[in-house]
DNA sequence: GTATAATGTGTATAAATATACAAAAAATGG
DNA sequence: CCATTTTTTGTATATTTATACACATTATAC
């Protein structure tokens, strides 16, 4: 029953949004499956589900995006091809791989071009042109966390 | 003093194990930022961190892979490109945005060459070629994983 | 079968987290 | 400068979540 029930969680948590663990049980109750709070709670840990804070300043319980746990490559494919990124002045440097800096250069432009003035990526180093100091802190810290280089 | 103070946090839970915000709130104690269980809370939902549960049946806060949060465009900015990902037979087929394809393709190229026999780029479309339909189940798998669209 | 161990669950509650509200601090516009 | 608005924070507490403990259920060995 267990099993089927956690399925069952998995189920419900990818349709609707659940805030709180009292929601699960109320969800649960309606697909036949009569559990109490404490029995989710241990659900939830089992299944290793997270709650988010979403956007409209609620919560939503949902399953990690990488199945982090288990081995420890858990690197995004991109970010596992940078090493460092670092800024000063109007500038911000990423540090790749040998060889990849190119190809993650390209792809900055494609994704981000409106954000910033330019790049230029040697074998292993890409510069990255902003207006301003200002603005190259902030992208630095929005590259920073989107390749978030983690545990 | 919040902009510090989040930073801080973010350092100080990529280099400890943090259970609880009480125990957050020490360590930033500690750092120098004296505030209460109160805010933290505030910080962590603000950073969208998240509780994981690890496998020693502890939990520690930690960041999401990619950034959700803020806007609805909290999608890692490779991901950004991509609009599907399908296989068929031994091959894979990702659907990017119009111009973006050869960009990704370079990267997945850079980074994932070792793992596929090839890649074809049109404008909007590339083919990537494996060695068998097995091959080409896990690898679209593996890749619907990294650039998890989700949400 | 019975006995024993292991697993799963509910109840009650402890522990942890989120938030309403008020106050303070900082920013904005004269 | 002062007045006004916005942002940040603490206190106190409500809400939510985790767990100790006891009991139930299931599996395992004989």
């Amino acid at each position: 029953m267990k099993q089927k029930r956690q399925q069952q969680i998995l189920k419900i948590i990818s349709e609707k949004d659940i805030k709180t663990q009292e929601g699960l049980t109320d969800a649960l109750k309606s697909a036949g499956f009569a559990v109490t709070q404490a029995t989710v709670s241990r659900d939830i840990k089992e299944l290793g589900l997270i709650k988010l804070s979403l956007s409209d300043g609620t919560y939503k319980y949902s399953i990690t995006q990488e199945e982090k746990k288990d081995n420890n490559e858990h690197i995004s494919i991109f970010s596992k091809s940078i090493v460092s990124i670092k800024y000063a002045m109007h500038t911000i440097v990423v540090k790749t791989y040998s060889g990849m800096a190119n190809a993650v250069a390209a792809t900055l432009d494609a994704v981000l071009k409106h954000e910033f003035l330019g790049t230029i990526a040697g074998d292993d180093t890409i510069l990255i042109i902003l207006e301003s100091p200002e603005q190259a802190e902030k992208m630095a810290e929005k590259l920073v966390r989107l390749f978030n280089r983690k545990e």
